[in-house]
DNA sequence: AGGAATGCTTGATGTAGATCAAGCTTTACT
DNA sequence: AGTAAAGCTTGATCTACATCAAGCATTCCT
C-alpha cells in the first residue's frame, strides 16, 4: 500500500547539463558554478513502477521531484472514496510544491506509467534556496506555473461545457508536446479515459462522445489513446473561453 | 479603469508587531530583530476603494500584498467577457502569488469593499527572502496554503453537488473567522450573490435556492448577507466530500 | 427625497450531461 | 494459449441545474 520505489540508482545516470529536457525544468538561468552545485545535490533518480505512488497525502515532505519520463498523477482522495485528479505531470514538470503549507504531501502522486524522477531532497532545496539566488528565482517561477495551470482548470471546470474542456486540454497536451520538441500533431494520451475524465469534471461516458464527436468533424482522429490532430487551428477555435 | 490605488500612508499605521494578523500573515517563527526588518520593508499601507483593482492581468510583479481589512477577490477573465473567480482574501491573507511565474500577473484582483493591504515590494520581499531563512519558509508556507486552498476549491467544482459546495463553503469561512478570533456563528458574507455563484460554479438562482433550502431545513438563517448559523454539525455533515 | 439601477428571490420550463445498460476490445494473469 | 478483468464506446433514459421570466428590496445617485 505504502510508497514502495524500485530500482534506485545512486547518481543521476544523466547530468541535468546534458539532460533533455535542462531548460524546462529548474536549471535554467543557473551559471555553470551553480549547475554543477544542482547536480551534486539532485542524489538520486527513482524508478516508480506505474501505480506505484511517488508520495500518499501526510507522507513528510522529503523532496522535489522532476519527472524525466512517464507521467505522474496528483489526486485528491475523499472519505466517500471518490478522487479528484488535480493534474497530469510529464517530463520536465516538478511535482511536490503541494507540501509546502506544513511540511506534508496534501495529495497523493501516483505513476500513470513505469516512470523516473530526479529528487531533490528538501535539505538540498533548502540549501540551494539560502544561497543561491537564481535558484530561488526558478523554484518561484516553478510555483507560479503551478499556480497558474491550477487558475487554468479552475476556468475549465467552473465555465466550460463538456466539449470545450476537451478542446481545450487537448490544446494544452498539444502546445506541451510541442515545446518540448515532441509531435503537436500526434501523440499517446498516458492516462486512461477514467482518468481525464474526472480531471475535466465530467463522465466517462461523456468524455468517449465527446472524443467521438471530435472526430466525427474532422478534427481529429481518435485510436484509443493514439491522437492526432487534424484540425489544430478548428480545435483551438472551440475554447472559447480563452483568458483576454 | 487602470488601477487607481488612494489614501496611501507613508508608514503602516500599525506595526507588523501589534498587528492583530500576526501570527496569521508572515511574522509567524521570526525573531524580534527579523521583525523590525520586515516591518521597515512594508513601505506602505494602501487603502483601496471598493470595486478597483489592486492589481490587473499583465500589470508588473511589484508586490506581494498583506489584506489588514475589507476583502479582495481573484478573477480569470476571458475574451468572451466571462470571469472565474478564483478566491476571495480575508484579512491576514496574502495576495499576489499568481505573479511567480514571469514577473507579470495572471489574474485581476479586486476589493469587494474598501479594503486596506500592507505592500512588501519584490525588492524588499527578494532581499529578506535572500537573507532570512524563516522569511523564506514562511512564505513557502503561505504559498503551499494558497495551493491547498485551489486544491480544494478544484475537489469542490469537480465532485459536489451545488448543495454541498455551498455548505463546504460555508464551514469553511466559519472556521477562517474562528481562527481570526471572529465569530463562527454569525457573519456577513463580503461578496455579492453574483460572485459566489460564480466561484462556486453555479447560477445565481440556483445558489440562492440553496441558500433558502438550507434555511428552510433550520440549518442557517439567512438575512441577504448577514449568515447565521444554526446547526454547525449538520453543516459540515452535508459535506460529504470531506478529504480523507 | 425620489427615481434608477443593482441585487436577491421564487416560479416555470428546457437541456446538457449523468446514469443505466449492453457489447466490444484490449490488456493482464495463470 | 485461454480466460478473466479492465478499458472504451454507443444507445436509451432520467435529472440536476441552467435559463427564462417576473416581482420585490436595497443601494446608489442627483
Amino acid at each position: 500500500m505504502s510508497s514502495s520505489r524500485i530500482s534506485t540508482n545512486k547518481k543521476a545516470a544523466v547530468a541535468c547539463n546534458n539532460c533533455s529536457l535542462s531548460d524546462l525544468c529548474l536549471p535554467r538561468g543557473l551559471t555553470k558554478e551553480e549547475l554543477v552545485r544542482l547536480e551534486s545535490a539532485i542524489d538520486k533518480t527513482s524508478k516508480i513502477p506505474k501505480k506505484d505512488y511517488l508520495y500518499r497525502r501526510d507522507d513528510p515532505h522529503q523532496a522535489i521531484y522532476a519527472v524525466k519520463s512517464g507521467a505522474i498523477k496528483t489526486s485528491l482522495s475523499t472519505l466517500d472514496g471518490e478522487e479528484q485528479i488535480l493534474g497530469f505531470y510529464l517530463p520536465g514538470d516538478l511535482v511536490g510544491f503541494d507540501a509546502f503549507a506544513n511540511s506534508k504531501h496534501s495529495c497523493d502522486a501516483q505513476a500513470l506509467e513505469d516512470t523516473f524522477v530526479c529528487e531533490l531532497s528538501m535539505s538540498s532545496f533548502h540549501e540551494l534556496c539560502g544561497s543561491i539566488a537564481s535558484m530561488r528565482n526558478g523554484m518561484m517561477r516553478q510555483v507560479g506555473m503551478e499556480i497558474g495551470r491550477e487558475h487554468q482548470l479552475l476556468l475549465t471546470l467552473g465555465q466550460m461545457r463538456t466539449e470545450e474542456r476537451l478542446a481545450t486540454f487537448l490544446t494544452g497536451i498539444a502546445e506541451r508536446n510541442q515545446s518540448r520538441g515532441f509531435s503537436a500533431r500526434e501523440f499517446y494520451l498516458p492516462m486512461p479515459r477514467h482518468d481525464l475524465a474526472n480531471y475535466l469534471g465530467m463522465a466517462v461516458e461523456t468524455l468517449s462522445r465527446m472524443f467521438s464527436r471530435l472526430q466525427e468533424d474532422g478534427i481529429i482522429s481518435v485510436n484509443h489513446r493514439l491522437i492526432e490532430i487534424l484540425a489544430p487551428e478548428r480545435l483551438k477555435s472551440l475554447g472559447h473561453h480563452q483568458c483576454r
